[in-house]
DNA sequence: CAGGATCCACGACGATACTG
DNA sequence: CAGTATCGTCGTGGATCCTG
């Protein structure tokens, strides 16, 4: 294996953990929602299938950002939520969220079009 | 287009930007090590291909975190470095490092192993 | 030196069918 | 209801060769 700069390793850490085209609306939901069933989800998140929505969840259960609580019970009932630690994100979430929304405008900003004109010629 | 809550959105536009297998680590060579030619670059990080390099560092370029400075001469010179606006995406960056390191401790942590004991029990 | 062009492998994701 | 199993697709990244 490589050596990396150890600073660096972190940082991919936390971003594996983002990684999958429905983690971030999953965790979106479970922050504002709570707690809530499979199927709860599975409609709040319109275009996810069951396979899908099940992997991520397992991965976000395997690094304890999720929580999965099953019912013995017939029909199967299991609740999913973000566990304490999981909340500890949510700062992270929060600052891209922002950044991406100022980002949003300086991609659409007057100067920015006008570098990108200079470019093309 | 299925319709997404438009606070997420946001979020994974900022995803966008870092996701890329060596685009972490480009960041953090040009906001360490500023201004840096792409053989130094390439230099710099173990196992990257020039293909990947100069596909990412373009990403990056249209994106307006980077700059690419092109000397006309023979044998050619380019130079990287980031921008003003790039830079305010370090917080972000440095907010992933902590929450990383913080996240390998807590994974090893005593309470962490234990609930995973649980499980396989 | 700093690429561009091709071709290829692999893993993430998706569609569908089946199940306790 | 909440999954699992199987198969197919597609995009990212890598290997290699060529060029101004």
């Amino acid at each position: 294996m490589e050596k990396k700069e150890p600073q660096l390793c972190k940082v991919e850490d936390t971003l594996n953990i983002l990684t999958g085209k429905w983690k971030p609306i999953i965790l979106f939901h479970l922050l504002v929602n709570g707690t809530q069933r499979f199927s709860e989800l599975k409609r709040a998140i319109p275009g996810v299938t069951r396979k899908m929505l099940t992997t991520h969840l397992r991965e976000l259960e395997e690094q304890d950002i999720v929580l999965r609580e099953v019912y013995p019970q017939v029909p199967p009932k299991v609740e999913y939520s973000i566990t304490e630690y999981g909340r500890t994100i949510e700062p992270i979430l929060d600052a891209m969220h922002e950044w991406g929304a100022k980002h949003l405008e300086h991609m659409n900003s007057t100067e920015h079009q006008e570098r990108v004109k200079e470019k093309q010629s």
